[in-house]
DNA sequence: GATTTAAATGTCGTGCAGACAATTTATCAA
DNA sequence: TTGATAAATTGTCTGCACGACATTTAAATC
């Protein structure tokens, strides 16, 4: 057999699927949708879509990002490809996984509007379709990983936001309870946080100081170590 | 356009690609072939092969690294996948990413006389076909970043080493130096090392004991953190 | 002005990390 | 036999980050 033949009997599909976590000041969100075509048509997926052959798989991810819920510019990341030879009962068809980080009340009203996604707590999934739910426990085993070194939180909150808020974000990413004074110890000694002169007051009653992500240093510091590890056996 | 022709002329070739970390002792060291086929034939390329319809990814990975070296049951991790438009120059191809690591010793006359595979010191690599050096520099920034939590360099390793040997690889994925005293009480302060009666003598007059890795603790301590980070920094 | 609710702040003890130098073991040569 | 050599082995001290833990403060509500 010529390696053309070879190669064409071998093409396959390729889609490509985004998990997007969001973050509405109290739990962790997913945002999902329902699938408006078979098979499996009505049950719930993640945001997914075939890849073109003439655009690279990044295009791929952001083009059906924003053709599915109009999100653009957002943050993401490839995890990975699955590959199980039956994951789609349909044809034959690799998944590559993006993971993104929104700002859930940036995008929420026009997300449910104009498509057909809702937001769900990370622990109260509906059931989803092929492979979909296996997708979903890696992106958050990633997610813990990537948290408890990088500042990557932060594209999951507004642009102000205050302590507590923060500290619930890692007691959702990390399911655990931390202690409030040595969390906002760790958390500022990064110097990453610029404390604002206002204070959110819907939550409590004295209100809390908003405090802004100071962008250069986010960038700089990046990499740097932050060590949020309630309990290391619990990151991949 | 319907979507079985849609789906049809967007299919594509997938191929896996394989970077081999090797250690001699000394030195990290990257497995190559002399690539046999055009386009591209005769210079040097990691070990890649098309995947097929029928397999699962980490399958066709597992079979072309079989095919090309002869090594089974070594250490392997899916890394990511490389998507450019024009990364092939032939087809549309993707290339799924794996990495692995070895014991050198193990199989390297194996290697050299069976196949035309040969090791060359990852400071002194020749030029690469496609993006394989993008995917190598990729690779290394995994590797330093994986081995400085979980205790995967032992993968690199034979069944019995020295302090000294474990040292030299450590300074080799990072890159650094490192105090003898400060990292001989941090290793063995995990508990995996056992150390062994007999010495290694042909590198030092005095000679340095062998240990062996504690397998059973090395299994349920792979996500506790062993924090050998000289430089942060050098992390993705 | 008393009550309530949550935010903000400080201390102490332990343990790990990094900087640093002297001793021991075995080989090799005189 | 002895002395020189080369590398492995071992120990101390200091500072800092972490975790455990309780009280005070600000603002709203009644």
């Amino acid at each position: 057999m010529k390696i053309a033949q070879y190669a064409s009997k071998n093409r396959m599909l390729v889609a490509v699927d985004c998990i997007i976590f969001g973050f509405d000041g109290t739990e962790l969100k997913l945002l999902l949708i329902k699938r408006g075509f078979e098979p499996e048509k009505g049950r719930w997926s993640l945001m997914g879509g075939l890849m073109k052959r003439d655009e690279t798989i990044d295009h791929a991810a952001s083009r059906v990002l924003k053709e599915l819920t109009g999100l653009e510019n957002v943050y993401m990341e490839q995890l990975c490809t699955f590959g199980e030879v039956e994951r789609d009962p349909v044809d034959r068809t690799l998944s590559v996984l993006y993971s993104s980080l929104i700002d859930i009340n940036r995008y929420t009203q026009q997300i449910n509007q104009d498509y057909h996604a809702e937001w769900f707590p990370l622990k109260k999934l509906p059931s989803l379709i092929f492979d979909h739910r296996d997708m979903v426990t890696l992106a958050q085993q990633k997610l813990r990983y990537k948290a408890a070194f990088h500042p990557i939180v932060f594209e999951l909150l507004p642009e102000k936001f205050t302590l507590p808020q923060l500290q619930h974000l890692y007691e959702g990413i990390f399911d655990t309870l931390m202690d409030k004074r040595n969390f906002s110890r760790k958390v500022l000694s990064t110097g990453l946080l610029v404390k604002q002169k206002d204070k959110e007051r819907t939550s409590s009653k004295r209100g809390a100081f908003y405090y802004k992500l100071d962008k250069r240093k986010y960038q700089t510091k990046f990499n740097a170590f932050l060590n949020f590890i309630p309990n290391p056996d619990s990151l991949r």
